[in-house]
DNA sequence: AACGCGGGGCG
DNA sequence: CGCCCAGCGTT
């Protein structure tokens, strides 16, 4: 295994990938982009981890932030518990525990974030397997379907002792994202490819996990006043941001009931998640809030809250066919841009 | 072990 | 379109 190190160590040096987090020593600030990173490509991951990290520089400043303000900051990047995972962290602890086993015991930290963290930062020796570790190791030994207890063993064995185990794990990671990938290898760029058991068949290695995409028909009620529109704080789907009434789209009419308005169809958006194809009939409806006292504060303009991409785009449709059907828009129209309202 | 949870880029 | 991504928490 000797040769498997070396190969790499040194197909690394000549290949290093420049990345804003890289060679970076604060704990906090590692903390957030490995968080950051939990299933987003690094491309994606980027920006937010500058916005982010400008906004909350240290675990201190995090702490002092109310949660809409984190989710303010986190807006766009997906998986907002990830978000309130990081803000619950900052109040629970004052500074990073140091250890893997710590580490692990904070919210939002699993078994690759700890081991990233206590690695990179703290120069523990522990392997960290994401899904570019996986798919290298199950290549290298031809697994179909590794169970995870499996990887982290193998993962363990192959650190080197003289190197810096972050070191290490970035090696790997760095393969499987620029040399290991997905669907067509480079394997003749592979520094290890002499000994890769799964270089005949890189596509079998590891097995396609199946999954079951869904579709859903939904309905939004876009309620808009002069002072902004109506949203609520969201739960369950996207808990903790804030958007207008959405619902199952059989629920239509008894909602627009509930709120005693006489909405009008402005479009349809639609919205794609992992697991679910979701189609969202937008309808708009003016309103003052009047016979609902109570929600009547709740007319916001939405640029100041935390709002999740599908969101933005019903509140974007909301205002193109406003726009087209010469309606003043409400306040959220400059900070998105009006696109034509396109029938059907 | 299976599922819910965003968003985006690629072939 | 389908696939997958520097995963985690819950059941």
């Amino acid at each position: 295994m000797e040769k498997f190190q070396e190969a790499l160590l040194a197909w690394y040096r000549e290949n290093p990938r420049s990345l804003p987090w890289r060679g970076e020593k604060d704990p906090y600030r590692i903390l957030v982009a490995e968080v950051l990173l939990q299933q987003t490509r690094t491309a994606q991951a980027i920006p937010y981890y500058y916005r982010f990290l400008a906004r909350f520089p240290t675990l201190k400043a995090l702490r002092e932030a109310s949660l809409e303000e984190v989710l303010k900051a986190w807006q766009g990047a997906g998986y907002y518990r990830r978000a309130l995972h990081l803000h619950r962290l900052a109040q629970e602890v004052e500074a990073l525990p140091r250890s893997y086993a710590e580490l692990l015991k904070l919210p939002g930290l699993g078994p690759y974030t700890a081991a990233a963290v206590a690695s990179l930062a703290f120069g523990e020796r522990v392997a960290a397997v994401d899904g570019n570790v996986r798919r290298v190791l199950s290549r290298v030994f031809a697994l179909e379907n590794p169970a995870p207890r499996l990887l982290r063993n193998l993962a363990q064995g192959l650190l080197p002792q003289g190197e810096a185990p972050g070191e290490w794990n970035q090696v790997l990671m760095d393969l499987g994202a620029t040399v290991c990938l997905p669907r067509r290898p480079f394997c003749s760029e592979c520094p290890v490819a002499p000994l890769c058991q799964g270089r005949a068949d890189p596509g079998r290695y590891p097995g396609a996990r199946r999954r079951n995409v869904r579709e859903e028909a939904l309905a939004a009620l876009v309620l808009w006043g002069r002072e902004g529109v109506y949203l609520e704080r969201l739960e369950g789907r996207f808990a903790g941001l804030y958007g207008v009434p959405l619902f199952p789209q059989e629920e239509l009419s008894r909602r627009v009931r509930s709120f005693g308005v006489n909405p009008r169809f402005a479009g349809e958006v639609r919205h794609t998640l992992t697991h679910r194809r979701l189609r969202v009939e937008v309808y708009v409806a003016p309103w003052d809030g009047e016979g609902a006292a109570s929600r009547r504060e709740q007319l916001v303009d939405p640029g100041e809250k935390p709002l999740p991409k599908l969101m933005e785009k019903v509140l974007r449709q909301a205002q193109a066919f406003l726009a087209h059907e010469g309606i003043l828009p409400f306040p959220h129209a400059k900070a998105h841009g009006v696109k034509p309202f396109e029938p059907g």
